[in-house]
DNA sequence: TATGAATGAGATTTCATTCAT
DNA sequence: TATGAATGAAATCTCATTCAT
């Protein structure tokens, strides 16, 4: 029955269109603020037939964020599989995160507001950040073992480095000058490099205060 | 007359209640999730009454913003008129954004959704956030041209910067292993290494655009 | 007790002040859409203390309406006593009226939103301005018994009168050209006019048409 | 697509009747003792099923006037290009414009509370209540000039005129004994009649200002 | 699949009024 | 007399969602 195929690729299609609409308005005016009238304008539908696609607001957020977790995560699988060194696993990860959040791709927030999801999906979408993060952290906790990277918190610093990709969804303006791999790019010497020890160097490096 | 000098004073203090209690609704559920009535609660007055200490919404919005904004502007044009180097700045007006925006001080929430202001205000704010955030970027940029840091886009490890320190009101519990100063110095320490130059300069550094 | 005398008439001062300040408000934005505290602001009161002189807003409507009421039925009243004929008598009752509802007297507002006050108060007010109605329509019935006045419908007649005097404070500025009492003596000339026979004349003097 | 065209008038029928609804109520309590509650039962709606068809109480405002305005200019021009006596022009408008305020026609408000609307509405309304009553000034005016009125002032005079006219919906109720069309008969001759020389000219005339 | 109509719940805000001092 | 603080009720309006077609 290739008609019903059909059918089906085209609802699938449909729908990752309202995902990246949805998407786009949750990063840019938070998902509270954001309504269900205007995602479906963003998509061109009426605001009825949005429900023939999901469920409800809850559900596309849902599936947002599930979308790009699943992204970042294969990303950071495939990083972690690499055998190079934690600095360049890291880099790539970093590289792919900003690609997914600032990229024109459906479901891009990954990040946002898990707390407005209903509980059952609001665990799902937990277990899948909490995968992210702990790879993220044992990149960095590898390199601290292996002594390519200076001793320091890795939960923290996991935090620092996911806070600075985050909130890139914050300032970004798709026409500005940067683009996005610019910034990933950058982001990611940056970020790696404050894990490298400096230069035995002087006074400048550390703790010091009192 | 010091019966109007106490009645003020009352005044005053319950309007920073109340701002330390919008911070805090603002900062954990957002602007737009935020209701009046669980703001009014968590301040102990009936909703009505809230409106004979702010005006509304926004103008709540607007003095949180503008509380912590001049906090941080303060920290960091002391750090400018500091003689110590470019990092240890640096690290003081980082210390001073995290302990602003994690402490329980009122207001502390400068760095939310601006666009929920009314143009006015917004535009008043927004040249507050950009002085700061060019005192930031001026930091680093002396630090570039002194030599102190690596050359890198200021602008761009600037919001960097501002990222990990804003994003940790997402994932930050009072009551974790973690203190506001631990996480301050931390970030500190994190943030500023990654504008030292790395000793062993490998090819993987991966900036410098075109 | 002289004392009470003088704060007596001091207190029943402020209460005109304040119905001179409330029929204002009530002239220019009508009953429902005037606050209590802008009357209060008006009369250079706190919006509580107004309630140490009236017990509500709508014993302010109440006596505003009192009070022109029984200036504008001692007026008719005086009119009706005169031996002058009919058309003098009404002159004189539509000056009174112009000059009560646009002169800056207290309490001037009469004319409005009977249906705004509670039962009782508004049946005192109805029974009044019924009177005032009646003896006016009475004046414009004598004209006719006696000749003077052309047979007309004297109730209708009387509406359109009282509709033209009143409306006067919709479009009255008193900052305008003409004074109150321009238009009393205008209002007065053309408005009885229209009860005086016109000559012989011709065909444009009726009904016609069809 | 007969459906579509279906649907479009149902939808504008039900315009109508909201308008019509809201237009009694408006002409009944004044627009701010009015409530959109009010209105949606009297229209047999969900008062949130009200925004479906207007955006909101002063747009519902606005199109009453806008409504019962354009049907007063049109029959003021009409009767200005009528060759008749500029008395029987005078009365047709009158007999028009009571038709339409005391009529059960929609909108039927357009003399009230300009003030209510927002500036640029109120704008569009002004400019066309003062093209209304600029057009029956120059019916006043021709007549004076033509010597077929007496000599008065044709702008106090309109706005006797339209007084009498506009007040009417306060006293008027459907169920009493006089019908619109007598009141507009009624009014037309009385009015008319004011602005023609009355025979015996006697020494009270008392207009003539400075 | 598609959509205009419909709605209950809830948002922010205003208001007349009272209370405590 | 005077007032800032306080509030219950109600106002306008929005929203996610469902229904009927």
């Amino acid at each position: 029955m290739p008609g019903a195929g059909r059918a089906d690729r085209r609802r699938h299609t449909r729908r990752l269109e309202i995902l990246s609409a949805a998407a786009r308005s949750f990063r840019s005016r938070g998902f509270a603020a954001t309504g269900m009238r205007e995602i479906a304008a963003a998509a061109d539908l009426s605001p009825a037939n949005l429900y023939h696609y999901f469920r409800g607001k809850q559900e596309l957020l849902y599936f947002c964020q599930e979308t790009s977790l699943e992204r970042m995560l294969a990303a950071v699988r495939a990083a972690r599989r690499a055998r190079t060194p934690a600095a360049e696993r890291l880099r790539a990860v970093i590289r792919a995160h900003v690609d997914c959040v600032l990229g024109e791709m459906e479901g891009a927030a990954a990040h946002l507001e898990v707390d407005d999801l209903p509980a059952p999906l609001k665990r799902r979408i937990l277990v899948k950040r909490d995968l992210y993060e702990r790879d993220i952290r044992r990149i960095v906790a590898a390199g601290i073992t292996s002594g390519e990277f200076v001793d320091c918190d890795a939960k923290l610093t996991t935090q620092a480095i996911l806070g600075a990709l985050n909130w890139s969804v914050r300032w970004f303006r798709p026409d500005g000058e940067r683009s996005p791999s610019d910034v990933g790019t950058a982001f990611a010497a940056y970020l790696v490099r404050g894990l490298i020890a400096a230069p035995s160097a002087s006074r400048s490096n550390g703790r010091k205060r009192a």
